[in-house]
DNA sequence: GTCTATAGCGGGATAGAC
DNA sequence: GTCTATCCCGCTATAGAC
């Protein structure tokens, strides 16, 4: 239990507000007030806002990538590999409570100045891995080959991403006021891995299949 | 093609803005030069920036409430019903480009003051009938009885919502530069429902089910 | 109804004492 | 390294001419 020192205490707070605000409802003053130190002090650790966001999010997904990189672990059945990413990926969002918010916002905000080149890296890479499996899987047989694999790899990875960005309304819809009890959010990734390998396994009957025009 | 009145004009302005750069970010005069009108034009017709964004809110909602309830089409089967549901989800999210967006700062800035109850309301609407008819689909036998109903349809609605949301991260894995093509959300939207029927029918055999224990 | 002009406030950022 | 004091700018919102 060391004392923080200042950077630290002014990156946990900014954080803490751009999560929860947003970049431009996040004041300078703001920020000095929750980290509990001079507003002024920020611009002797950092050169301007812009450059403190860039660092909150350098810091936090830095450190997400080298966690994502560990989850490989080679010489895995595809459905095994599959199940492990998934598990990774919401093992990663539970680390860091501020993570998915902050996602949230560079998606919705993926055309403003501050969009990191970098979360678009991550992104398409863990894509491009679980893409990959997908059609190791089909190739062995242990995969619905009539599945398009990116198409199925954007099923898979939505049921985890969603739920944790969307974790203030999933809350409610599952009876909770506030924060989702960890268990539950275990038992929810249970169920999405169980639910995305069924969907994935080879067909053994007709499904119902309904066309509907507009 | 009539002219458009000056009120309509600032909210299609304003719905652009705030979509694209949410609220804080976006200054009235922005909004006048997008509409074309003097900035102190838009305190004639609202009384603030924060009651000009809900009836921003309010003109696109209210519709898409109305939309989703034309949806209800009694007398389905579950599955019928399920399908139903997920395409005119994904039919409202095309039919207006700045919803998916401007519901996903909603999401994220859900603890800001001017988050509504109404998008609750309809969200919260919309998750009880899901899980409603996944119970009836159970309790007729068509629906894997082991399935919690409400993580499922966190399932179902999150592989929609993901996707819309996620555009412009989901258009560059798509190989797009850009907006994915009408066609190719189409071809999304049948995977989806199909992806998702396949895991709600009956379990034929064992699904390969492996523990991983961080 | 639409415009010009401006008040008044709060933001980001800096200079400089300690 | 940390704090005080302050500048300057741009924002929301209003007053009032037309």
């Amino acid at each position: 239990m060391v004392t923080p020192d200042a950077t630290t205490l002014i990156l946990d707070a900014a954080e803490a507000l751009f999560a929860r605000q947003g970049f431009a409802a996040t004041t300078i003053k703001a920020i000095g007030r929750e980290a509990g130190v001079n507003p002024a002090l920020l611009y002797y650790y950092f050169p301007d806002k812009e450059r403190l966001y860039h660092a909150v999010l350098e810091r936090r997904l830095g450190s997400a990538t080298r966690e994502m990189a560990l989850q490989l672990s080679p010489g895995l059945l595809p459905l095994e590999t599959l199940d492990h990413i998934l598990r990774g990926y919401a093992r990663l969002m539970q680390s860091a409570p501020n993570l998915p918010r902050l996602l949230a916002r560079e998606l919705a905000d993926h055309e403003a100045a501050h969009a990191l080149p970098m979360i678009r890296e991550i992104a398409a890479g863990l894509f491009q891995r679980i893409c990959d499996v997908i059609r190791a899987g089909q190739s062995s047989g242990s995969i619905r080959p009539d599945l398009d694999p990116r198409f199925t790899a954007i099923s898979l990875v939505s049921q985890m991403a969603w739920f944790f960005v969307a974790q203030p309304a999933v809350s409610r819809m599952l009876g909770h006021e506030g924060v989702v009890p960890a268990a539950k959010i275990d038992g929810y990734v249970e169920h999405a891995v169980r639910f995305s390998m069924a969907a994935l396994a080879l067909a053994p009957a007709a499904t119902p299949r309904k066309r509907v025009r507009s």
